[in-house]
DNA sequence: CGCGACGTTGATTTGCCTCAACGATTGTGG
DNA sequence: CCACAATCGTTGAGGCAAATCAACGTCGCG
């Protein structure tokens, strides 16, 4: 069944009696989209965390002149949120929305906090995760700043095959910070070498 | 006296009483150092966090070939910790130093896990510190993928004049990501416009 | 079938780097 | 306290990485 896949998830960083999972599971409500849907409008509040069964999703800011910046792909058996706004209650600089057709579960923060309280091992879970975004996110940086283009491509498609499999190149090209046609030039370049 | 600056600090997010204020400050362990000292090495585990009363800290990395990174500033006023190595107990792949002489408060790791639990309201205010940091590395990945070296220099000396005016231009190219030499020629450019 | 989204290719331009050289300042040892 | 070295900021020449713009073939989908 359907919660199987999250509850294998959160196993691997804590351990879960029969109870502890049912009060987790009846949090979880689960969604069906389609290719394209919104899930978190620019300038709205983010009140869930969610938690990708299949499909795939991208958390993604507009710039002033109007280019797209992908923040964050989430694939199927991953977290995502907009965390800040999430944190703060403060208003979405960022737009989430489906890549692919999808399958989730969304868990609002209020049941979230709550889930805290009863059951503290959620907690250290949580934080668990929030350390790991927040050490991808250094880790980019660190990356954009340091090496090529061509290297965090071949860097990407080894780390996330199968994101690279299932969407558009041209993402993939405005997660990595260059445009679409150097991207197929790296590619044609690989290819012949 | 030397406490003031850093619980004038705290109070901006939390409200102390004497008796908490009394039990913070002999958590506290006061340094002076030299320009150039290192805090933390490469391949060390971070086990404090600093408060920088005055003069100027860096966080910093160095790449495979040889380049270094300025990860962030820490000026007067300010928290700095080696984040994922403090929290996982794991090797520090960056470094952190002084860039001037100067005066800072260290807190063990342990003293700050015992002040969570006898003052609560401090886990909230180093909460609150950590997200800050996060959003403040999304800004400058959304920076770094978006906008041009020059206006990401104007917008640095507004935003951090009184870093900008104690330490030398070079490290003020390196947190930007460019060379100092190009940075250099930013500034001409400024300068007849 | 036809249209729009996608990936590619080529020509041109631009942002930024590297290397080398040079004054100016700072610091240091004798 | 001076002399010399090291560090720093700047400038110029040349080169490379990546952007932009335009055009074109392909393919999935309405």
């Amino acid at each position: 069944m359907k919660e199987e896949a999250i509850i294998k998830n959160v196993s691997r960083h804590i351990k879960l009696d029969e109870m502890e999972k049912n009060y987790f599971v009846n949090l979880l409500h689960h969604r069906i989209l389609k290719k394209g849907e919104i899930l978190l409008k620019y300038g709205e509040v983010c009140r869930y965390n969610y938690f990708v069964i299949n499909g795939c999703l991208r958390v993604y800011s507009v710039d002033e002149y109007g280019t797209e910046h992908i923040i964050a792909f989430a694939p199927a058996d991953w977290w995502t949120s907009e965390l800040y706004s999430y944190l703060t209650e403060s208003p979405s600089e960022n737009i989430i929305d489906t890549l692919t057709a999808a399958e989730l579960f969304e868990i609002k923060k209020q049941d979230m906090e709550e889930l805290f309280v009863r059951i503290p091992k959620f907690e250290r879970f949580f934080r668990i995760l929030f350390q790991n975004a927040m050490v991808n996110h250094l880790n980019r940086l660190k990356q954009v700043l340091s090496i090529p283009a061509e290297e965090r491509y071949i860097q990407f498609i080894k780390q996330y095959p199968f994101i690279f499999n299932q969407i558009p190149l041209k993402y993939i090209a405005s997660f990595l910070g260059v445009s679409p046609e150097f991207l197929s030039k790296i590619r044609n370049k690989i290819a012949h070498s």
